[in-house]
DNA sequence: TGCTGTGATACCCCACCGGTATCACAGCGC
DNA sequence: GCGCTGTGATACCGGTGGGGTATCACAGCA
């Protein structure tokens, strides 16, 4: 009836992340006006105005962003549904694992020792990123962190349970001590926490440097900028430049494997088992 | 790139579902010959056989099957993007809060006295159809109930705990008893437990009478074909023709609000709020 | 007062979607 | 063996509409 098409939604998303409809057009590999008719006929349609055109620039409307948001999950929903079908039609496809690079670096391992590592793809993402594979079929497991990732949606099993280390760098007083509290990590002035991007893609106010990626971070903090405070087992973290003291009172992290519940691929059920008997074993 | 068209979507879906090219196309509104190409195209951009063709009738191959799921959840994806944006223009919008038939009664009527009748409307549905009106954004809140419904990918808040009864017709010998065990109820020969439908609308074997809607299943209890275990509180089923008779050893249910947990409405956290007030309260 | 950069409008073309007519083929009754 | 029926695929054709270029309207700004 007036569902939007795919097309459609893809114009809208572009539009409104651009926020400027030249750019977006020549991001689309399309000319401008098809652009704006096309978003003034999707407007005409919902009968929402959903971008303000003032002199000089384009702003979204609450209805706009409501869309944006809605436009961004449907069409992961829309690609999914192709990789997943065309992953379901291969017979020997991989499983693919999305995981944090450096992040519970030995538990990964057993369990590539266990399954066989030609069973599975390891899918490196950046910090929270795995949520996003696994909606759009990019990836069919993850290994994810609570409470650092955001795990609703999916079904989970535990791994492991560990306590978090403060990663400093090697000439500051803080990281001379046998341990910290995050009292004393969470407001050293000379190393303000870093800030990663929202979901809108800005950034938080705040003293600490802007980041957008692990190693972005590692640089940081062997520049002495920043420090933070992560799982002990992020042996990836571990410059020459950094040191890493035990964070006592900071909450336990756990590592998960998550997948979606509506996935009925034995070869995860398989995976999953496997992972669970891991843990049992330790 | 080769994204799939929201009419690919709808099409594909009617001829999995029909299996019959024709019907398909009726329901669609549009001739079987366009249909066809439709679903050939979509085949070849894929590189994947969705269908298998043989003498009399379609059959779904596995690779369909996994696009089936897919793009019935593209679509809901999809038609939620219109609702919720629609929604989110309407400045007087009430939210829309959808419940089961009778279960939770007394617990709702509080809730509506709370907040005031107008700014809520209730969407009555079937039992577990709350999970996907959230979704698909014809709802902004549900009551649910664990362990009945699926909570996977929503919020939640508790709001209350149970113990359950058994909806037993007044005329059975069983209807007599002080208190009954699950044991007893489960395997009770002349009052097999019903049937409900699968997500493929299948049946599940067994002798129970086939039941879709919770009116058919109240009827079926007076009629003295089935029994039923269910929550104290779902004062709807309590015909003049049934007894409830507490199962001491079944699991008690926790009535709960969800709601999506992308939702930023300020509407919807309020009616949170007001819901886990009412439990304290109590 | 031009000049620049923005999005909207005017107009044209052709790709493609959907329609009708027809085919190919398998079951089935005789 | 013959039609007859019901299935999906193919052939062809016409109109809608998406995309292109050219241009406008207008606001900032030197």
């Amino acid at each position: 009836m007036d569902d939007l098409e795919t097309r459609e939604l893809r114009y809208f998303v572009a539009v409104a992340e651009e926020l400027h409809f030249g750019r977006a057009a020549e991001r689309l590999g399309i000319a401008q006006p098809p652009l704006s008719r096309a978003i003034g006929k999707v407007e005409h349609r919902l009968g929402v105005e959903l971008l303000t055109r003032n002199r000089r620039g384009v702003t979204l409307t609450a209805a706009g962003q409501v869309l944006l948001d809605e436009a961004r999950t449907a069409l992961a929903a829309i690609t999914a549904a192709t990789r997943r079908t065309r992953r379901a039609a291969d017979p020997q496809r991989p499983l693919i694992l999305a995981t944090k690079a450096g992040a519970s670096h030995e538990l990964l391992l057993r369990l590539l020792d266990v399954v066989g590592k030609d069973s599975i793809e390891i899918l490196l993402c950046e910090v929270s990123e795995q949520a996003g594979l696994l909606r759009d079929g990019s990836a069919d497991v993850a290994i994810m962190h609570h409470p650092y990732d955001d795990l609703a949606g999916f079904d989970t099993e535990e791994l492991q349970t560990e306590s978090q280390v403060a990663i400093l760098p090697a000439k500051h007083p803080l990281a001379a001590r046998e341990k910290l509290t995050l009292a004393e990590v969470s407001n050293v002035p000379d190393l303000p926490i870093a800030r990663w991007p929202q979901l809108d893609g800005s950034y938080p106010d705040g003293p600490g440097p802007e980041v957008h990626t692990q190693s972005q971070l590692a640089q940081l903090v062997a520049l002495s900028k920043t420090l933070l405070v992560i799982p002990a087992s992020s042996r990836a973290w571990q410059w020459p430049e950094h040191v890493a003291v035990p964070v006592v009172d900071a909450p336990d992290v756990t590592t998960l494997i998550a997948w979606r519940p509506s996935s009925r691929s034995l070869a995860v059920a398989a995976l999953v088992r496997s992972a669970a008997a891991l843990r049992e074993t330790t």
